[in-house]
Order: C-alpha cells, then sequence, then structure tokens
DNA sequence: GCGACAG
DNA sequence: ATCTTGTCGC
C-alpha cells in the first residue's frame, strides 16, 4: 500500500483545513529541531532522523534521539513530507523530554498546498510546529531585505503573507520561516530568531542535522 | 506547453 | 539531500 503522489496531494488539501495558525502554548522551556540524513543521490534507501531537544532560551542541549527506516517514496517538491515525516515521527516517540515546540527542516503553510512537512507533522502529531527552510519553494519575498541579522520581509503567494523571509546572520543568506501548527507567524518569526547564535540555522535545527549525518555515517542503531 | 521546484 | 579541500570575503 504505497500511496501515490496523487493520493499524496488529496491528503494534503484535507489536511491542511486542521491547521490552527494561533499561539496553543503558554510556556516554552523545551524546543526540538527535528531533520533526515539520507545517502547521497538515493531515492530509494534509508533515511535517518533525529530530534535535538533543547532547553529554552539556553539553547543547551538536553536530548537527542534517533531512528532510520527505510523510505519508497521519492523526493518531489511539494511532497517531501511523505518521504522524511514518516521517520522523524517516529523518533520523536522515542524522546522522554517533550518539547513544547518542534523546528522542522522545511516549510510549514508556505507550499503550493498550505501542508509542508511543518504543517504535515504538527497536524499529525498535535504537536506545535514551526517551518524553517533554507530555500523558497512558492512565493516571492515583498522587497529587498536588509543586511543586517534580525530583519525580515514578509513571503508572498497569491498576494498573501505565507512566510516571513529573515536574515540570521549579517550578509548572509536567509531562512524562511513558516507556521507550521498551533502558531502565529509572528511568534514563529520571533523564536527562530531567539533560537539563532553565530550561524545561519536556528539550533535546534542545525544540531538535528548535524545528529542525524553523524548517526547515519556512523550506522547507529536502534 | 514551459519553467519553477523544500529536502 | 550529499560528496569534499581549499579558498575568498566579511
Ligand atoms: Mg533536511
Amino acid at each position: 500500500m504505497i500511496i501515490s503522489p496523487k493520493e499524496a496531494i488529496k491528503l494534503q488539501k484535507e489536511l491542511a483545513d486542521k491547521i490552527i495558525e494561533q499561539n496553543m502554548f503558554e510556556k516554552i522551556d523545551y524546543i526540538a529541531g527535528v531533520d533526515v540524513s539520507q545517502p547521497a543521490f538515493m531515492q530509494q534507501g534509508i533515511l535517518y532522523a533525529a530530534v535535538c531537544i533543547l532547553s529554552f532560551p539556553e539553547l543547551e542541549l538536553v536530548e537527542q534521539v534517533h531512528h532510520f527506516q527505510e523510505t519508497d517514496f521519492p523526493y518531489i517538491p511539494g511532497l517531501l513530507a511523505f518521504r522524511e515525516a514518516p521517520v522523524i515521527i517516529n523518533a520523536l516517540e522515542k524522546v522522554k523530554t517533550k518539547p513544547d515546540i518542534i523546528i522542522a527542516d522545511g516549510h510549514g503553510i508556505s507550499h503550493p498546498r498550505k501542508l509542508g512537512i511543518a504543517s504535515h507533522i504538527g497536524v499529525l502529531t498535535g504537536h506545535i510546529t514551526i517551518g524553517c527552510a533554507k530555500s523558497i519553494l512558492v512565493g516571492k519575498p515583498e522587497k529587498e531585505l536588509p543586511p543586517k541579522k534580525g530583519s525580515y520581509v514578509p513571503l508572498i503567494y497569491h498576494n498573501k503573507i505565507i512566510g516571513n523571509v529573515l536574515r540570521t546572520k549579517d550578509k548572509v543568506n536567509p531562512v524562511y520561516v513558516s507556521i507550521g501548527n498551533k502558531i502565529t507567524l509572528d511568534k514563529a518569526t520571533e523564536i527562530v530568531l531567539a533560537c539563532t547564535t553565530k550561524y545561519r540555522l536556528p539550533e535546534p535545527t542545525r544540531l538535528a542535522h548535524q545528529y542525524a549525518n553523524y548517526a547515519r555515517k556512523n550506522n547507529l542503531k536502534s
């Protein structure tokens, strides 16, 4: 029962209606970063997912887990979640320290059908999620982005604001922040910036990427 | 029909 | 996404 791209698109349209664009949290003590690592140019193969839990606002690593499994779904722009979300969700179930917010490496509602991987994970798990992508899938920046860290401009698609283009480091390419689930764009942007130190990517996602890569290269089991 | 196109 | 050392710019 391998879901087809056509069925995947239909499912995205249904799940998109379940997204809540309001802050559904009160306190933020722990933030998780999730990402996936895979062998070069392997459409079919094993995917390693990593979840890094950081204390907030200290940003100290308090727990990290990984999980790996085979995949059959190829990478198709717009359908990334059907390839990466399964292993990520399984990894999340191994975590002891339940995160208040999850930041995913990819888009949230800044997606052709409003259901990028961050929203996909949010709707399926009920978690509060934020999308933080490294490049644009759809939309265009409203105007030129100033070079200073902390500056941001709206990401526009069909004349609507779907996210924010955020500069997380002086004179370095920005990241694209969007609502995943149960949070507002303003709060999501504020949190991503608060999670940023000396690198382009926010610490949760940066560390998850690093650990997923480490787990895969060292054939970590479990 | 053509071009764009997260990771 | 990943491969992979040195090298250029701030
Ligand atoms: Mg990734």
